[in-house]
DNA sequence: TCAATAGTGTCTGTCAGACATTATTAC
DNA sequence: GTAATAATGTCTGACAGACACTATTGA
């Protein structure tokens, strides 16, 4: 679309990332520090302009920024909304599309090291309207975590029912009763017992040790 | 942020709008010849690209379409989800920031003189991914139809709850029972009674007229 | 009177929350 | 044995769905 000097100005687009994690947990997001030059050095949402000659379309981008900021592929993320005005960045119109993941913090220590992590109760000053994409993202991840396993992608492959609470506790909020949890992600076949037991909880008895089933995402009941 | 002939180049950035209403018992989708020279005179969704001179933000530039395109404002619109790449448009990279408006037939009536409407369920051919868009909209707005009171923006400000009921089925294209949808839009303060009576609805006994309580719009139990 | 829609009363099955109880391990 | 966590049993109040019933109008 863009042709001759007289032709329509657009807007800048980049994509911003609000990486999520349960770490001591607590929800909470994963920062870095800015590259361009325009307020280098200072943490924000890991993102990037859109390139149209490498990426091939949004998600494309997002992958992009995720390989070169911090190595990571096949990450579980979600389209949050889109920001754009004249307003938000001092240098001109733009438009950011954020995107929010969540990464089971193990992922995060093997391999990414170069983030900072707040929790998301407690935000350091953020450039842009950053603050307002974070807020957004968290509102939307405790929104829909009521009713859909996408909280567990905060999860390893393999875990026992009680990690599974915890890290629904932690991005909920809210304390959850046991065994209203247990019946309910087994009636409603959210997951998928190994049949095989473990230790990875923190208890002394060992407990029995579950995969998300593939394919459901959403569930009617709340939690 | 756009400078020089060296810089960068971004994507075309468009809004697209999908309007939907109820006529005759069905979700339908309001669509309008194209205007630009590409496609032109082809139905297609509601839309235009940014001005970065005439438009402060994204909201700005879905009000200026809708006043330009159809002589409408204060429409209740909410986004959608942001569809880039470089396939979806012939013309290269292009991102479309999309929308989706429910507005009550009788305002479209009485103004905007120059849609086509389809059923949801039954749409011609679309330029691009407007079907794709379509889709997702209507998804959306059955998904949250059943906890929100976004279906309600289709009525008129004052409304029977046989008028209510009758648009929430037709959103969530299912039928309703009478007695719970009434229990649950009352005992959650949903709606507020104006005391009066009239024959708004349908029948021959004179119902009670209700507005929608301000502020309102989540509801947790569902329909 | 009847037809049509508005509005109410009530039963029942399901389920979330609460909480008590039993099971299996480490020490 | 005790401490700690895993897993199960069971009661209860709330509520959605179903459906019968009453109320108010036009014709």
């Amino acid at each position: 679309m863009q042709k001759k000097s007289t032709e329509k100005q657009f807007p800048a687009v980049s994509v911003d990332l609000v990486l999520l994690t349960v770490k001591d947990d607590k929800l909470q997001v994963a920062l870095a520090a800015r590259e361009p030059s325009f307020k280098k050095g200072q943490d924000a949402l890991i993102g990037g302009t859109v390139d149209v000659d490498q990426d091939d379309d949004l998600e494309g981008t997002v992958a992009r920024i995720l390989k070169d900021r911090g190595g990571l592929s096949d990450i579980f993320v979600e389209q949050l909304y889109s920001f754009g005005g004249k307003a938000r960045d001092p240098r001109g119109w733009s438009v950011a599309v954020a995107y929010y993941g969540l990464i089971p913090v193990t992922t995060l220590d093997t391999t990414a090291k170069h983030f900072s992590y707040y929790s998301v109760d407690d935000l350091p000053p953020l450039p842009f309207d950053h603050a307002e994409i974070v807020k957004s993202a968290v509102e939307r991840v405790r929104g829909k975590g009521g009713y859909s396993t996408i909280p567990a992608r905060l999860l390893d492959k393999e875990f026992t029912l009680s990690q599974m609470r915890d890290i629904y506790a932690a991005v909920l909020g809210t304390d959850i009763e046991q065994n209203s949890f247990r019946r309910k992600v087994i009636q409603l076949g959210i997951v998928t017992s190994t049949k095989r037991k473990g230790f990875f909880g923190r208890g002394d008895r060992p407990s029995e040790i579950f995969t998300l089933t593939p394919g459901v995402v959403n569930f009617d009941r709340s939690l």
